[in-house]
RNA sequence: GGGCCGUUAGCUCAGUCGGUAGAGCAGUUGGCUUUUAACCAAUUGGUCGUGCGUUCGAGUCGCACACGGCCCA
């Protein structure tokens, strides 16, 4: 990194390619405003395209189509100048022939960067490209900082990250994946507006964090003088909308857990939750495959998703294995080894997993599947009937006292969604909750709190509600094929810099 | 937290056995002016991530640190 990136602004000491153009911005300031804001223009680049590009070079001409266009200058070639107004681009033919005295010298001073506004006319080039003949224009912003190299654009990971305008300018891939990121979402809302669940916003701020087990952030409220949590899940609070007799709710927003970075988290990150009054979990996993479909439908036009390698067809349905058949099935392991806690055990020796002699059969369970099992899960598949001790929010099962009514969807070895039958027995949930607390008082860190008002409103009777949460970040990963997190997020956290 | 790799001009990258720093693009000056990474000529540009050490001499070797990437936990 150079002290450059640290923004300090020491003209003696400057770049000498940014004190050459804030020279020329100094001139300018002599001559009239400098950043003038009353340019308005009456078309863009992709409307142009769309409404002119088909046009053979006659019929343009005889057309006499005038436009008034802005955009940054992101290439010159000769008198071709190539202007990008949102993700598109526009050629534009002049040169300092083209105008009066005062304007070419303007035009000399235009750098790669600057945006400007042109008028003139539509025409074709003997390559048949669709151009802008100008007849004047107007520096609008002068860019004092060098775009990076015009063919090879950014490349640096890091830089792409931490100053992620310049990416977006330069690298079309990036704006690509942010544009589907924006479209997935909205085909998200949309398909839950369609299944008449309403969209709400609960608390990022919470005195009692829950509805995940997770380490949260801690921050201070100065007049309450009260410790506050960002939230981990908003679970809680959309249930209690349940009890409400809001009976389909969604939030699409940002939970925050204190956790390492990696290619797969971010300290916040985006989640989708959503409720629905009368419904099983069966129901959920019949959804989320229909929402799968939907998304690629919409935003990649084909049900056939391409990821790292591995190809998904969202239109068929996806495999559904119970947690102790994907060890079965992943690990060779019989039925004897799920008998008691001590085949158990033994069984996790044999295959070199650390775990804690404290825990119950459920975690050690979940620690062999995590371990042994999730990073084999490549296709789509739901993972039902998890353990009650590792699913403290989620309805025990009818027949079996020790799994829950629940499911996890995994593609591509990483979990996507996470869904179940809703506990609403509130003295169950009373009863889940202390174990909890117990938990954490023998220092786990990530167990939940006794949240007392939900088990009031539990008290006052949720109907038999089925949920669900999506994790967002790794959805847009998915749809768009990219490998790490950092990838989907517009300004991840990265470390700060300093000399 | 551990291992490996990276950090050189605004950007993308070379840099041999340790001997005083190179290219392309961008910039500047001039030419050309319906090009497509436009072209031609000339030319500017460096705290080699930071610090310490070895050495007559360090971009290059050693140690520590910072940031990032990949893999592992």
């Amino acid at each position: 990194m150079t002290k450059d990136n640290n923004d300090t602004i020491d003209l003696a000491d400057e770049n000498k390619l940014i004190a050459a153009r804030r020279e020329k911005l100094t001139a300018i300031r002599g001559k009239r405003v400098a950043f003038p804001n009353d340019f308005s223009p009456d078309a863009d680049s992709s409307n142009l395209i769309n409404d002119y590009d088909s046009l053979d070079k006659e019929a343009l001409e005889e057309a006499a189509v005038n436009v008034a266009l802005a955009g940054r200058i992101v290439r010159m070639r000769g008198p071709f100048t190539v202007i990008q107004d949102g993700a598109v681009q526009m050629q534009l033919y002049m040169n300092n022939k083209s105008f009066g005295e005062a304007l070419a010298e303007e035009f000399k001073g235009l750098d790669l960067g600057d945006i400007i506004g042109v008028r003139g006319e539509l025409f074709k080039t003997g390559k048949n490209e669709l151009t802008v003949r100008v007849a004047d224009f107007t520096l609008l912003t002068k860019s004092l900082r060098p775009l990076p190299d015009k063919f090879k654009g950014l490349t640096d990971t890091e830089m792409r990250y931490r100053q992620r305008y310049v990416d977006l300018i330069v690298n079309e891939d990036s704006r690509r994946i942010f544009a589907m990121r924006s479209k997935i979402v909205r085909c998200i809302r949309d398909y839950f507006e369609a299944h008449q669940f309403m969209e709400v916003e609960t608390p990022m701020m919470q005195v009692i964090p829950g509805g995940a087990t997770a380490r949260p952030f801690i921050t201070h409220h100065n007049a309450l003088d009260q410790d506050m949590y960002l939230r981990v899940a908003p679970e809680l609070y959309l249930k209690r909308l349940v009890v409400g007799g809001f009976d389909r709710v969604f939030e699409l927003n940002r939970n925050f857990r204190n956790e390492g970075l990696s290619t797969r988290h971010n300290p916040e990150f985006t989640m989708l939750e959503f409720y629905q009054a009368y419904a099983r979990y069966t129901d959920l996993i019949d959804l989320t495959e229909d929402l799968f479909k939907t998304i690629a439908q919409n935003v990649l036009g084909t049900t056939k998703v391409s990821y790292q390698g591995s190809e998904y067809d969202f239109s068929k349905p996806f495999e559904r294995l119970s947690v102790v058949d994907s060890i079965k099935k992943y690990c060779g392991a019989g039925d004897a080894v799920f008998e008691s806690k001590d085949s158990l055990m033994a069984f996790a020796d044999s295959l070199g997993i650390q775990y804690d002699k404290a825990w119950g059969k459920g975690k050690i369970l979940m620690e062999i599947f995590d371990e042994k099992v999730e990073h084999e899960l490549d296709q789509p598949t739901f993972i039902t009937e998890y353990p009650i001790e590792v699913s403290p929010l989620a309805r025990r099962n009818e027949n079996n006292p020790d799994i829950t009514d629940r499911f996890e969807l995994i593609i591509g070895r990483r979990e996507l969604a996470n869904g179940f039958s809703e506990l609403n027995d509130p003295e169950d949930q009373a009863e889940r909750f202390r174990a909890q607390v117990e938990q954490k008082e023998s220092g786990d860190n990530e167990a939940m709190h006794f949240d007392e008002d939900y088990i009031r409103a539990l008290e006052y009777g949720m109907p038999p509600t089925a949920g669900e949460g999506i994790g967002i970040d790794r959805l847009v990963m998915l749809f768009t094929d990219s490998a790490s997190i950092k990838d989907v997020l517009l300004f991840p956290h990265m470390r700060p810099l300093h000399d």
